[in-house]
DNA sequence: CAGCATCCGCTTTGATACTG
DNA sequence: CAGTATCAAAGCGGATGCTG
């Protein structure tokens, strides 16, 4: 991209990450750590091959992301976001939370991983109740599962099955979101195709209060 | 911009805002409050007017940006952030505070304006003497002097003259920025340019102590 | 198969000129 | 002042081909 020429921190900030793609590759390493570049490219569907080698040269370049040969048994390249790749988190995170009233459309041709989401679950759960027993509940969702997990006020979220949750959420991302972020209510989840495993109460444990979301 | 078409939360950001120039004119929208067309396009030098046109009607169509006719003696139409634009401060100021570091690198291309450095120096400058007489230092730099007020442990960054300052930076941006941030100390500023008139005590009120800058 | 590079048509951007 | 009009150049998207 074409330097923007400003002696000022936020446009040479997009000097460096403004270009299409670029953000959206460093979201991906942050949530994945070490990748190779087939994951990352799942994690982009859209993106064209040449782009997306263009941006890991360019994000290389910046000392934002170092490539490393991995010996065997993985025999390959992977990717790794540098400290100051990990830096821009914060902006991530801020642009996610921006972003995450958008996520109640759902276009018919919008994409879905579930890395994604658990990155937005991540920011809106809270455990309500922390004096309670430590719970877990899954989301059987998008590609992969995502475990929530709360214990003594801390939730932990990650990808992959839970061991033996307590509860499980069955069904479209869109309306399971919507109950977890308080914007639909159980009943109304379930009409929008949402099928709870387990124990209710569960879900009352992560819910947030009704979100503003526009 | 095309739609990256992800069901993500910072993708649907970037379907928004990550249009090249488009965080620039949130910026200056954000820093400004209601401005011109004219004054806007000032703040953003080498962008084409149709592009600013385009963005303009872009962020208003996404709700981000109002316009106003504003009556007499203005007699101009006036643009505004909606709420959902102020929205997105939280995203422009970890971007600034991520790309503070690049600042120690000035191109000879690189324009500047004063309101651009003064959202660096508010999120850097504190007070360090909280218990100390209230005290101004005014920035004579780039177009429009920066007035840093410190009072009780709080600052105030205004942009404009400061009324009767207890000390004042001249000089080029670079070391004056570089001598608050701690990145290069009082002799090494003047070697660069910078003179300081007023009592040195208040530089120490403020300078931050040796930021890691890359 | 992983990790690109090349080619080509299309869209976006940049620079300048012009207008109500 | 607040844009629109025009056009060349750059960037992007999609397909395909190459190399270890």
């Amino acid at each position: 991209m074409r330097s923007y020429d400003e002696y000022c921190a936020v446009a040479k900030s997009l000097d460096l990450v403004g270009d299409r793609w670029t953000l959206l590759v460093v979201r991906e390493l942050s949530q994945r750590g070490a990748a190779r570049y087939t994951d990352i490219r799942n994690g982009l569907p859209g993106v064209a091959t040449n782009l997306l080698a263009d941006r890991l040269r360019d994000l290389e370049a910046a000392g934002l992301v170092a490539r490393e040969e991995a010996p065997p048994p993985v025999a390959t390249t992977l990717f790794r976001l540098t400290p100051r790749g990990e830096g821009l988190r914060p902006v991530l995170d801020e642009l996610m939370r921006w972003g995450l009233p958008l996520m109640v459309e759902q276009k018919p041709e919008d994409a879905v991983r579930s890395h994604w989401l658990a990155g937005a679950v991540e920011v809106m759960v809270s455990d309500r109740d922390p004096d309670g027993d430590p719970v877990t509940l899954e989301l059987r969702i998008a590609d992969e599962p995502i475990a929530i997990a709360a214990r003594n006020g801390e939730t932990k979220v990650t990808l992959g099955p839970a061991g033996d949750p307590d509860a499980a959420l069955v069904g479209p991302e869109r309306p399971i979101l919507g109950l977890l972020f308080g914007v639909v209510d159980r009943t109304g989840a379930e009409a929008m195709g949402v099928t709870l495993e387990g124990d209710p109460k569960v879900i009352d444990r992560f819910a947030a209060e009704a979100a503003a979301a526009a």
